[in-house]
Order: C-alpha cells, then structure tokens, then sequence
DNA sequence: CCACCCAACTAAACAGCGTTCAATAGGGTA
DNA sequence: TACCCTATTGAACGCTGTTTAGTTGGGTGG
C-alpha cells in the first residue's frame, strides 16, 4: 500500500503527538517507542521519519504539548491575584498537575536525550516562558529589587517546584505518604518569599 | 571458556559497578549497557545476570555509590559548623560533587526503571540518610520547632536543592551561563531559612 | 594420577528497539 | 487510458535486554 492520503502531513502529525501522549498514559511512559506510535495510528514505522526528524524530535514536540498545557493553566492561575498568592498558586497548580496527569510528566521530566544533542533553542525558548511568569510576580512584589535579583529568585523558586515535583511524581517523596507533597511545596513557596522580602 | 574462576562473585561485581561508572564518564550515560559492561570487563553479557537481576538492578546499585558518595561528602561538609552554613556547604557540596561528575549524575538522575517495578526499599532507605542529615541541622537551628515542621522544611530543602542540580546537570539552567547554578543554590537556601525561623 | 562432577561461563537465540532505503502502489494529471 | 510522482511500505541493519542449553575446566573422591 501506499499513498492513501488520508490525512495531511498536518494533521498526520496530530495524530502521532496523540499518539505518544495517549501511550504514555494508558501503557506507561517507558513503552513509547516509534514502532508502538506508528502501530497505534495504524502506519509503517518509517513513516514517521517523513513527519520527524527522529524519535527525540517526536518525543519532544509531545512534551512540548505538556508545557504548552502548564503555560495555559498557569497564566490562569495568576488571575487577578496578589504576587505572593499568585506565585503560591501557580507553584500548587505545577503540582496539580504533574500529579493529575503523572505519567505524560514522567515522559517530560525522564526523556533522555538519545541523540545526545543538545535540547533544541525552541523548547528551551518555550521553558523560558515558564520563568517569565514567575518574574512577572516576583517584580509586583519587590519593585525595589534589581531586575537580577528578580531573575536569580525566579530560578530559585522554580528550580525548587520543579524538583519537588520531580520527585513526587517519580515517587521518591513517599515517605509520610504522598499527601504532603502540596505542603512541601507551599512551604517552600512562602518561606522562601517570606526570606526574600526582607532580606536587607 | 569457562570456570575461570579469576575473581570471586563478590570481586566481579565490583568490577562491574566499577565498569558502568567508568563507561558513564567516559562515553555518557546513555552508553551503559549490560553489553558494553560485560565487554569492558572481558566477560560475556550473561554472566552478569547471575551477579544482577537485571539492567537496572546493576545500575541502580552503580548509583548506590554514587549516593554513598554524596552522603560522606556532606558529612564532612557539616564539621564543626553552625547550622545555618552547615546547610548552605552541604547544599553547594551536592551541586559541586552533581558538576563535577555530571555524567555519573547523570546516569543518577536520568536512570529511569524499565521494568517499572517501584523503587527498591534499600535505594530508598540509602536517600533517606540525605533528609535525615539535613534535619539534624534544622533542629539545631530551631530547636522550638516540632519534628514535624523540621522534617517538612528538611524535605523541602533538599527536594529544591535536588531540582536546581538536576537542571544544572542536564544543562537547562544555562541562560545566564552555568556559573550561576551556585548562586541559585545559595538563594534558595539563605532564603528560605531566613523566611522559616522568623516565621510565627 | 585419573576420572568424574558441578559450577562458572559462553554462545546463540528471541523479541524488541531506532533508523534507512529500495521498491511499490495508487491518486492526480495529461 | 496511461503515465508519473510521491506517500507509504517492508525489509534490512545493528543495536538492546534477557534466557537457556551447552561446554569447559578446576576441585575432589577414588
């Protein structure tokens, strides 16, 4: 068989990215792989290789999907509150979400890099955003600090949620069970900025 | 070949935990397999399944050391100090021990379980030992403060040093150049201590 | 000293992986 | 109707983890 056009290269593309994600949920993250993608939309794995440049590039754009997901929720959550409020909630929902959806996070935070490329400017570009949020509400908040201070305490804040999250969802946080989670995340949050805004 | 009886059971997995940690720094982490650890050692790739479960149970145990390592690190980083730079040196010995060796910590944080049985309770018992030296300090800081809220602030404290390393290590920290990955650390350290022992 | 035994080890096989590429099939056009 | 061109395939290559039957050779009993 071949040229049955039933799709466009677009919507092709759709479909594998569907794809990945729903694999990832319903078999586990680990079981994703080119052969089960293109078997579960119902082509020749070679295919794939006509719509991605290799298997990281498609992992990626789906995790891409993840982030884009997270930005959303995120600017969301921001809404109308004030800085501190604003922060603590986009750090719980960061939580909420990894938690509600762990498995496509685990596809997101365990993805290695097979071609040890480096991770492409794109999907950084699109990480910064991430930041960016954050830096908003840190400069509502301190409108006194440099904006380096502002920069250097964004990355503070989230490189801690992020590994908060990391963990949680890989389940290496277990010890009192996996409802603190949340806890530690807002303490973490609100102590920090508590430190932070008094400092000098 | 075979019965060459050259190294006892124990003296072999020694070699060959030796072996995976030597092809993780010097061909990446990514590289380790039950193939390549056998060749680098001169045995056939069956042979170490009568040593190990499994790929990752040989891993898993390669970066037992790895923490073992980290854990009489961060003892000695504590000597004689006050709590407060206590924390501070044992979190910046993580980072520097994290870049100094990053493919091995690589392989550390990146290694995730293919068959996805959970985390062993001995793995998990060694990572305790982490959170647990990190509470001893917190309750010399703040000897007002409930268990509790020690262990939380400790989890707290080494889930967020544990996200900026695991960034730093994987190269997505890299904006402003990756001299500033201590600075971070410092931050999120002096700052959250700051917010927690004025807090109430 | 020899023969036997059993444990240590190997070689080969299986299934699955990412990736490439010659071959093909079939819709669109002349 | 016939041709073309491209989307798609199927098979191949070399890699992976893992299992197993089979072989080898050191240690021991006779």
């Amino acid at each position: 068989m071949a040229r049955r056009n039933q799709h466009s290269k677009e919507a092709l593309r759709e479909l594998a990215l569907d794809a990945v994600q729903r694999i990832a949920e319903r078999d586990g993250p680990h079981i994703v792989s080119a052969r089960k993608v293109a078997h579960e939309i119902g082509y020749a794995p070679g295919m794939l290789y006509h719509l991605f440049e290799n298997i990281d590039d498609l992992i990626l754009q789906a995790n891409a999907r993840t982030v884009m997901m997270l930005t959303d929720t995120l600017r969301q959550a921001i809404q109308r509150k004030k800085p501190i409020n604003a922060v603590l909630a986009m750090a719980s929902q960061y939580l909420a979400l990894a938690q509600q959806n762990s498995r496509r996070w685990q596809l997101l935070f365990e993805h290695a890099m097979r071609n040890d490329v480096p991770v492409p400017s794109w999907y950084q570009h699109q990480t910064d955003t991430l930041f960016e949020l954050v830096e908003q509400q840190l400069a509502l908040l301190a409108p006194e600090k440099s904006s380096k201070d502002v920069t250097l305490a964004a990355r503070s804040i989230w490189s801690a949620v992020h590994g908060v999250c990391l963990l949680a969802v890989t389940g290496k946080l277990d010890v009192g069970g996996p409802v603190q989670a949340p806890k530690i995340v807002e303490s973490l949050v609100r102590h920090y900025l508590l430190g932070w805004t008094l400092e000098k």
